[in-house]
DNA sequence: TACCAGGCTCAAA
DNA sequence: TTTGAGCATGGT
């Protein structure tokens, strides 16, 4: 099957995947074109017509391969198709800041992306732009990846390439893809994936706090970068990374009068934002970014 | 031109 | 313990 329809709820797709979470997702007409786990798959979203009896947050997210399908899972494990979303929004704070991020970012979600993908992109992501993020990983598919087929073949596809591949490469090639100072990190990271002093797959087994510090092993991962892989790629609902925007949006709406450190910002998100915290801070992520005014 | 970007390391105070 | 320079690169 090349092509299946998955009915959604509150789902927005093109928020999700712009919402600087992964970095592979292309427009393509009213569509999304993206690569997950080495499959080419085209991504729309139809919202029924419009009656009084539609429930208007109800949706249609139509999925086409390149390769026919038997088993889906893969898709609705990576777009957390099976998670209950209002159970999850239910548990925010209920404060003026998280209600004004909820209700400009109707339906974000969380992806869940490979470990080593979403590891590798966001030591990639180091002071720099999300657009040269995106640049810069499709640098590295092109050069490292290997070859997919997609449905129209016009444009060449890649795969995001392993931390064998990446392993076995130079930080002077590594730099060709305008990673530049990052080139060293990517290499230590893929390093320690390769050699399996650092298993991935084994750290959504283990307390936030160990499976952070494991990352952070890792030359120029610090707790950011470590927060971001545990949120989008290893199911640690509650990691909440902290970055330039989500500083800004929890000094502006929770602490205005006083600046507040940053160790006093993570203190404050470990308690104040519950189990879905990570979500909670999408949402902030997302509304700073986009609204106009906060 | 100047400044900034989903940061982090390292040295100096 | 805290602070700030430096790191590559490209967009605004």
């Amino acid at each position: 099957m090349l092509t299946r329809n998955f009915s959604v709820h509150d789902y927005d797709l093109a928020g999700t995947l712009t919402s600087g979470q992964a970095f592979r997702w292309r427009p393509s007409g009213e569509a999304w074109e993206g690569v997950i786990h080495g499959r080419w798959v085209l991504l729309r979203q139809t919202s029924p017509a419009s009656a009084k009896d539609v429930d208007p947050l109800s949706s249609t997210i139509e999925a086409t391969v390149a390769v026919p399908e038997k088993d889906w899972q893969w898709l609705t494990d990576y777009l957390r198709l099976s998670d209950d979303h209002a159970a999850a929004l239910a548990s925010f704070p209920d404060d003026e800041p998280m209600r004004a991020a909820t209700s400009h970012c109707r339906g974000l979600r969380l992806l869940r992306q490979d470990p080593w993908e979403c590891f590798a992109s966001f030591i990639l992501s180091s002071t720099k732009q999300i657009v040269q993020i995106q640049q810069c990983v499709a640098l590295l598919c092109q050069h490292y990846g290997e070859r997919i087929p997609s449905d129209t073949d016009a444009t060449a596809h890649f795969s995001f390439p392993t931390a064998d591949r990446i392993a076995a490469a130079t930080e002077a090639e590594l730099r060709l893809c305008k990673m530049g100072f990052r080139a060293k990190y990517l290499l230590d990271a893929a390093r320690r994936v390769s050699s399996g002093q650092l298993n991935l797959a084994a750290l959504p087994q283990r307390p936030l706090d160990e499976a952070r510090a494991a990352l952070m092993e890792c030359h120029g991962v610090g707790r950011k970068i470590a927060d971001c892989a545990l949120l989008f790629s290893l199911g640690f609902d509650e990691a909440f990374p902290i970055d330039v925007w989500v500083e800004r949006a929890l000094q502006r709406l929770y602490f205005p009068k006083r600046r507040a450190k940053k160790v006093r910002l993570e203190r404050f998100a470990a308690t104040h934002f519950g189990p879905h915290a990570g979500l909670a801070q999408q949402y902030l992520f997302h509304y700073l970014r986009t609204a106009k005014r906060v």
